[in-house]
DNA sequence: ATCGAGCATAAGTTCAGCTTAGGTATCTCG
DNA sequence: CGAGATACCTAAGCTGAACTTATGCTCGAT
């Protein structure tokens, strides 16, 4: 019989891409992991990995193996999540990933009611990078998390988590009364486009917000100067009111928006997900979470 | 994560019945599986056994738990029939069960087609009963079977075996000239009517063919008198043409009957099948063995 | 009553799987 | 182009999980 535990060291490593960051994500050394793939290899009696440069990639054969693991290992979610709704209660913590925004505002709401239906349960609300959740709910640093996307961003599809939606909330524009101009429609391109040669305020690289500015812009037929990359929505609005430039900002960040900022609903969205390990929404605790979250947000 | 070795032996006590069992199948002492079944009920924060008497019975999440472990070790099973269909060339050992009048006709046959397409294949047959089949290809032991059932006798679905249909072949009654009667019609009851009080040959107490003639006798209004059990059907053949009785043969065995021998063909059927575990059927060696089977039955 | 079957627990043993240590190949950068 | 960093592998030693052995307890059959 496989072992499955060598199974998973395999699609860490195909996610992951090093021997090495599989080991430093489930706190083992490097050897340990490599001889382990090792021993996985010799049983399957087929290559599963070759060496590339100083990496290792994996074999067709290693890949397709990857695709049993997934299913091996959602099933085995599926089993854990039964288990914990067959003890009676709902207790014990739950490890919550949410991006910046999701924290100021559905997190708390969410662990109120949370906490008054659940009183033995433990949350424990982490920050994480939306990039970085996939891998959290792998090596169980997250049960459960919030994410989102934006158009023009779709997330990857991943089969090892399974999502449920929360919110689809629009984007605006933010400006100044100074900077505002009469616009001549409602279209993207023509909402955007008398900004094309201001100054922008984004998230910060290398985050799928920034993505979407960029992208945007793009789709409006310019390519943004960005001057102030932020990821804090209360900062880039406080920017965009003293005529620092323009940016965008989800409605729920919209609510007292500081003065002399000008605030314009784009036909541009972002959807906001809870994700989870695939197999474990029926864990009462995550089902639980799923369910104070969507109160939250109405 | 739950261990996976943990969930097999909580199938196999589900199936076997005793923890005691369990251990005997998989040449392990009572207590590493008791041991063993304690750790997984720790970790499951459930009570998975309880004892009943002086054995132990699954509780109902228990048996939940059972389902998702067969899931899981089908995907594995399906995961070693990808990797062995991954290495070139079918070869190693094919461990095969065979019920005794399977073992005659088709299992011969179907090893030599298998030996001149595949000669790295080893084959290793065993004669089993088909009642045992299932056990055994859980276990390991084996890794295809030939089984059958009757009319009459249902087998019992088993979720962790697959099986292809191979042969269905009608019974035939086997008299002899003596006690030849002109039977009046063509049903079943018709058939065997005239011999209600005649002395009967069948298979071996507590096999399904023994079953099958005593349940096809009551179906044609009478309680046969068993004078003679013998698994062979040509012993059985043998002693229905010196007139010791009436027994019930297939097909498969009255290509030579001995002289003195009246075979009546009955509207009672036989069906033989391929086993094999669950997941398994794309496995290389198990799938060539089907396929010399079909052709060893034409 | 007695005995065997079945399971659990305690204690001792063994080996799979870990870490440490050291070596090689590859990539990067001054 | 040489030095250092990175990534992986192998060898050797160590540790704990999982096994066996030994023992006791309970239940059911004779």
């Amino acid at each position: 019989m496989l072992d499955v535990r060598r199974l998973y060291l395999l699609r860490e490593l195909d996610r992951r891409g090093t021997i090495a960051a599989v080991a430093e994500a489930l706190t083992f050394t490097a050897s340990a992991v490599s001889q382990q793939l090792s021993v996985l290899e010799r049983e399957a009696g087929v290559a599963l990995l070759e060496r590339s440069g100083r990496r290792v990639i994996l074999t067709p054969a290693g890949r397709s193996l990857v695709a049993h693991a997934d299913a091996v290992l959602e099933r085995l979610e599926l089993a854990v999540a039964e288990l914990a709704s067959a003890r009676e209660g709902i207790g014990g913590s739950l490890r919550i990933g949410t991006f910046p925004s999701g924290g100021h505002t559905i997190v708390p709401a969410a662990l109120a009611e949370l906490a008054q239906r659940h009183p033995a349960l433990e949350p424990m609300v982490q920050e994480i990078d939306s990039a970085r959740v996939s891998d959290g709910l792998r090596a169980g640093e997250l049960d459960v998390a919030l994410v989102h996307d934006y158009d023009f961003v779709p997330a990857s599809p991943d089969t090892t988590v399974d999502e449920v939606p929360l919110l689809e909330e629009p984007m605006y524009l933010a400006t100044n009364t100074a900077t505002k101009t009469t616009s001549r429609g409602n279209t993207l391109a023509e909402l955007l486009g008398p900004y094309a040669e201001a100054p922008w305020i984004t998230a910060r690289e290398g985050t799928t917000g920034h993505a979407m500015a960029v992208r945007a812009c793009q789709a409006a037929g310019f390519q943004p100067r960005i001057h102030h990359q932020v990821n804090d929505f209360r900062t880039a609005l406080g920017l965009a009111a003293i005529g620092q430039g323009a940016g965008f900002v989800p409605e729920m960040a919209t609510a007292h928006p500081p003065a002399g900022v000008v605030l314009t609903k784009l036909p541009l969205f972002r959807r906001s997900r809870v994700a989870f390990r695939a197999g474990g929404g029926t864990h009462p605790a995550i089902a639980a979470f799923v369910a104070a979250a969507r109160a939250a947000v109405g």
